[in-house]
DNA sequence: AATTTAACGCAACTAAGTTGCAACAATGAT
DNA sequence: ATCATTGTTGCAACTTAGTTGCGTTAAATT
């Protein structure tokens, strides 16, 4: 499954993202566009969005779910498995363009590593 | 806050606690102690066991809760700050001995990491 | 045993996310 | 351009994790 039409609800989601650079929390975005869309459509796109290849998820410090741009993803293979950085003082959350390195754990495969750090940004750092 | 009184029911938690080393889920306690206790009381306790150190709680792959046992926390401090895994497989998630080294990322402070690591267990492991 | 007050049970609530279905609209064919 | 097809949307109702308020119960202290 994926976006098959290009409607006016997904063009709207799109440039959610194309304004913000950061990521946006499903929370924050079925608020946003409560008068363009009903929440259920937001999740629905989020969804085929996501199986595209062009956004990619993740949870944040509450167990809500967000996204945020892909960059080097397609349907097939989604690449940005990269850490995500959440702020304690504004809530603020960006992906990181780092490797965090996973060591080797014995006797356990490791197939998805989903890390999130958590502290001050760089408008909140004193 | 802390854990005050020595109830019948804070004995029963604890006692899931000790007879199983590996990490639990809060919806899978609630379920396993629905003839000893309400599920209020479950979250109650396990509130009350983390503010005194007694255990640590983290985030599943659904941002479900989980907590286990801490091995070197006080109410004061809580080192226990180490990875999860959880098996893809049979879902049970393990606390990891293992320290993660989080590179310093410019301009921000990271002050807590939350690592969930997926894969195959020991016992699910081809 | 009496008193104090933390802890408990219960029911009702909140909020994120899902589902079923009828109505609508994007796309390709005519 | 119009029609038919079928993916998409809105709506309402639902599911479920987790929380809250309050009256009752039961630890701990005297």
């Amino acid at each position: 499954m994926g976006v098959l039409r290009k409607t006016k609800s997904v063009e709207v989601v799109l440039h959610e993202f194309s304004k913000d650079s950061s990521a946006i929390s499903v929370i924050t975005l079925v608020e946003r566009l409560q008068l363009d869309m009903n929440k259920t459509t937001v999740y629905r796109i989020l969804n085929k969005l996501e199986d595209d290849g062009i956004v990619h998820s993740f949870l944040g410090k509450n167990g809500h779910k967000w996204y945020a741009k892909c960059h080097n993803c397609s349907s097939a293979v989604h690449k940005d498995v990269h850490p995500h950085f959440q702020c304690i003082s504004c809530g603020k959350v960006e992906c990181l363009e780092i490797n965090v390195p996973i060591p080797d754990i014995p006797n356990r495969k490791v197939e998805v590593s989903q890390i999130l750090l958590q502290g001050k940004c760089e408008a909140c750092y004193d």
